[in-house]
DNA sequence: CAAAAACTATACCGAACGGTATACTTTTGG
DNA sequence: CCAAAAGTATACCGTTCGGTATAGTTTTTG
C-alpha cells in the first residue's frame, strides 16, 4: 500500500467531515497508521498536505469542467453537459466535493481559502468564456457572462450542497429542470 | 463601554476574517482588551460565545425575512421584497454574513455547523412557504416549493459572496435582473 | 452601611498543537 | 556488494489550545 496516498485519502475523509482548521496532523497521522515524521517526509507541512489535497483532485475536475464547456453552438446542450459534469464528478468524489465547497466559503484570511481561490478560478474561467462564446449567438445575453457563470454554478453547487446532505437526490429529472430553468431566465 | 457587546463584536470580527476554529479564546479576549476569565463569565465556553453571537444576529435576520417573505398575491413583488431583505441585511452586516456563509457550508461535524442548522432552517422554511402559497396562483409550480426556496436563496447567496468578495456591487440593478431571471425560469 | 452578587485579573492546569533532530531500516543504483 | 538515497520510527521541542481555581474589586441591594 502507498503510504503517500493512502495519507491523502485519510486527510481527505478527516478535513471533509471535520474541518482543515479542527484536524490535528496527529490525528491524519494515525487514522493513516503511520507517525508524523513520515507525514512531514512526503508533505513537508499541514498546508503543504492540504495543498497537495486540491492539486490532485482539482486538475482533473478542472480538466473535466473544460472539456464540457466547450460551446459548440447550441446553448441548451452545453449548460446541460456542463451541469452534468459538475454532478457527475460530484457523485464520483463527494467528500472531495465537500471540502471544496467548505474552503470556497470560508472565510478569506484562512489558509484554506488562500490555497483554493486560484484554483476554483480557473474553473470559473472555462465556464464564463462558454458564455462569451455563447453571447454570439445570443444577442440580449452580451455584457453578462460573468454574471451568468456565478449564478449558474452557484446553482449547481447550491443542488449538490443539498444533496451531501441528503436534501435531495441528483437525478437526470433535477439536472434538466434546473438547466431548463437557467436557461429561461436568461432568454427573458 | 459593555464588556459582553464588545466581546461579541471583536469576536464577529476574528471569526468572519479567519474562521471560528482558527481563532483561539486568548485572540479574542486581547482584542477586547479583557482577559479569558472575563469572556468565560459571559459565554461559559468558546462553543457558548459563537451561539451567543448567531442568537443575537439571526433573531433580527429571520424576523426579517419572515417579514419580507409574506405573500400577497403577486410573486414578482415578494420574490424582489425578499431579494431586497437579503441584500440589505448583508449590506448591514458584511461580517456576519460572511460567518454565516462559511458556517453554512462548513464540515458537518464541525462546531459551527451543528449550530448553525436549526437557524438556516427557519429561514428556509419562511421562503418554501411563500413558494407554497404562491403556488396557488401559479398552478404549474406545485410540488416544487422546497426546489424553488433553495435555489432563490442560492443565487441570492451566490451575489452576496461575489459582492463580499469586492467581484460586484449589489446594486438595485442586479437586484431587479436576479429576481426577473429567476421568477421567468419558473413560468417556463 | 454591610452583605451579597456581579465582575475582573493573576496564575495556572493538562492536553494537544505544528514541527523536528536523530537514528534505524529498507530500497535503489553503480 | 556496497554506498547513497528514500522511507520510517522514537522521542522530543516550544507554543498554544480550551478551560479554571482563587482571590480581589466593584456594583447592587436589603
Amino acid at each position: 500500500m502507498d503510504n503517500r496516498a493512502n495519507i491523502l485519502h485519510c486527510a481527505l475523509q478527516l478535513f471533509s467531515e471535520k474541518g482543515y482548521d479542527a484536524v490535528g496532523v496527529q490525528e491524519v497521522a494515525e487514522w493513516s497508521g503511520i507517525t508524523k515524521p513520515t507525514l512531514y517526509h512526503y508533505f513537508g507541512s499541514k498546508l503543504g498536505l492540504l495543498k497537495a489535497l486540491l492539486e490532485s483532485y482539482q486538475a482533473d475536475f478542472n480538466a473535466k469542467i473544460q472539456t464540457a464547456s466547450q460551446y459548440h453552438g447550441d446553448l441548451p446542450i452545453s449548460l446541460e453537459t456542463l451541469a452534468r459534469a459538475y454532478f457527475q464528478f460530484a457523485q464520483e468524489n463527494p467528500a472531495y466535493y465537500r471540502m471544496q465547497l467548505a474552503l470556497y466559503f470560508a472565510p478569506p484570511d484562512s489558509d484554506g481559502a488562500v490555497v483554493t481561490a486560484s484554483l476554483s478560478r480557473a474553473q470559473y474561467q472555462c465556464v464564463e468564456e462558454m458564455f462569451a462564446a455563447a453571447s454570439k449567438d445570443h444577442g440580449n445575453m452580451r455584457g453578462r457572462q460573468a454574471l451568468y457563470a456565478a449564478t449558474f454554478i452557484g446553482v449547481l453547487n447550491t443542488c449538490i450542497g443539498l444533496w451531501l446532505n441528503h436534501a435531495l437526490t441528483l437525478e437526470d429529472d433535477l439536472l434538466r429542470r434546473v438547466v431548463r430553468q437557467f436557461q429561461y431566465g436568461i432568454y427573458s
